[in-house]
RNA sequence: GGGCGGUUACCGAAGUAGUCAAACGGGGCAGACUGUAAAUCUGCUGGCAUACGCCUUCAGAGGUGCAAAUCCUCUACCGCCCA
């Protein structure tokens, strides 16, 4: 048996025909079921609610990034606190992102190389030279469970030269990122079972000889899971599907496989449903800010129409009395009703976000629980 | 009683003869958001029309002028100053 079959154990005897899987990863941090979500807290906190909330919320394990924490608030900072779970308090296990999405996001102002990116910094204007090594070493700092090899998202559309070229690149620091991760826990004596886990990211753009290539390469190299990357960046929803079937029928079997970004409830099921384990998302905490809840309907999640969405900033809610779902039992639904929560966002008062962050994120959380029960 | 300044769309506020249905804020209405430069961004916000466009507006009434939110006269209201 592997090291990553000790840690991620899978239950094939209740995992559906339909191609879902469930399990359980192990991980320096603790143990987080699969399939799961991951809230985002890129700077170290998940916007507008607390490390106490978001286990209360039952998430097992979060999201934040080494790019963000580089610049604020630096890596000494990090140190001092010994890691992000000491600095913002989340005692349970963190995947970083590598920066890599940030080459894609900031895409202004960038260039990239087989040495690593070079970005202008949004905050100061300061030139930030992010490589392989360098993105592997932060995450040891910030003391990620799980770290993401730096990679180059690709842009939508892109041609197959480009795609094809930027493959080369992402693959070359994956090989890069995992010869820097074994030396440096070889040199700071990190066992089999107490070590982080490194990811590979699957690229390609839509083209499915470059996936199938990347996947071959990424396999060679061996990680402990494989992410899908470089996903829902404008392409239609069909080919977000279509690449993630590709994707996950070349993957080993036995690994972890991440769908990075994704997405919409049902672009969750549907990967689900074809052996995707793990995602995030900014979408049930943004929208929250913007005022967009999600409340179920009384289909299952692999149904049609399984949810709703309220633009809670509509005039309609103006004297709704009603909670923003009646079957939901988080906080906002449990005490307050609409026509609250619209007040408080055309007051701007805080707490609205608050309350629709809790609620959105209770959501996302409860849906995986349900695909972790069917 | 006298002098000066003001009155613009839901609110605030530009505009001082033609390019004005009238800048810009706010508010209102709607939409977008997918590994978070995002409590952000976009559109609409006099009426009718999908649109071309047409119609009615800049305190009120009257005037000058080819043309007025813009100039003149009076009236109303609001400020400030002098008695």
């Amino acid at each position: 048996m592997s090291s990553i079959q000790r840690q991620f154990q899978l239950f094939p005897q209740i995992s559906r025909k339909s191609g879902s899987r469930m399990g359980i990863l192990s991980l320096p941090h603790g143990k987080v079921k699969t399939p799961f979500f991951m809230p985002i807290a890129t700077r170290g906190a998940v916007k507008n609610i607390s490390p106490d909330e978001i286990k209360a919320l039952g998430a097992e394990i979060i999201l934040s990034n080494t790019y963000h924490l580089l610049q604020r608030p630096g890596l000494s900072i990090l140190q001092k606190h010994k890691g992000l779970h000491g600095f913002m308090r989340w005692d349970r296990p963190i995947l970083t992102d590598s920066g890599g999405f940030q080459v894609f996001s900031l895409a202004k102002i960038r260039k990239i190389t087989f040495e690593g990116a070079i970005f202008q910094s949004e905050i100061d204007g300061s030139r930030i030279t992010l490589t392989p090594e360098k993105a592997i070493e932060a995450q040891y700092i910030i003391g990620s469970d799980i770290m993401m090899v730096l990679d180059e998202c690709t842009p939508y559309p892109c041609t197959y030269e480009y795609a094809k070229k930027s493959l080369a690149i992402t693959l070359d620091w994956a090989r890069r990122s995992k010869n820097h991760f074994e030396k440096i826990n070889k040199k700071k004596k990190l066992s089999e079972k107490n070590r982080p886990l490194l990811f590979g990211i699957v690229q390609g753009s839509v083209f499915k000889d470059l996936r199938e290539e990347a996947v071959t390469e990424l396999v060679k190299i061996g990680f402990d899971g494989y992410a899908i990357g470089g996903v829902a960046v404008g392409e239609g929803i069909n080919q977000i599907d279509e690449i993630v079937r590709w994707t996950t029928a070349l993957l080993p079997k036995d690994t972890p496989r991440y769908l990075m970004g994704v997405g919409k409830p049902e672009e969750i099921v549907r990967a689900v449903h074809v052996g995707v384990d793990m995602f995030d998302c900014v979408i049930p905490t943004r929208e929250a800010r913007h005022g967009r809840l999600y409340v179920r309907t009384k289909k299952r999640a692999a149904e049609k129409k399984f949810y709703d969405v309220l633009n809670i900033k509509n005039g309609i809610f103006k004297e709704d009395m009603r909670p923003v779902d009646a079957h939901c039992a988080c906080l906002l639904c449990t005490q307050f009703t609409r026509s609250y929560l619209r007040h408080l966002f055309s007051t701007n008062e805080g707490l609205g976000l608050r309350l629709a962050t809790l609620h959105n994120l209770n959501f996302y959380l409860r849906l995986m629980e349900e695909l972790r029960r069917v």
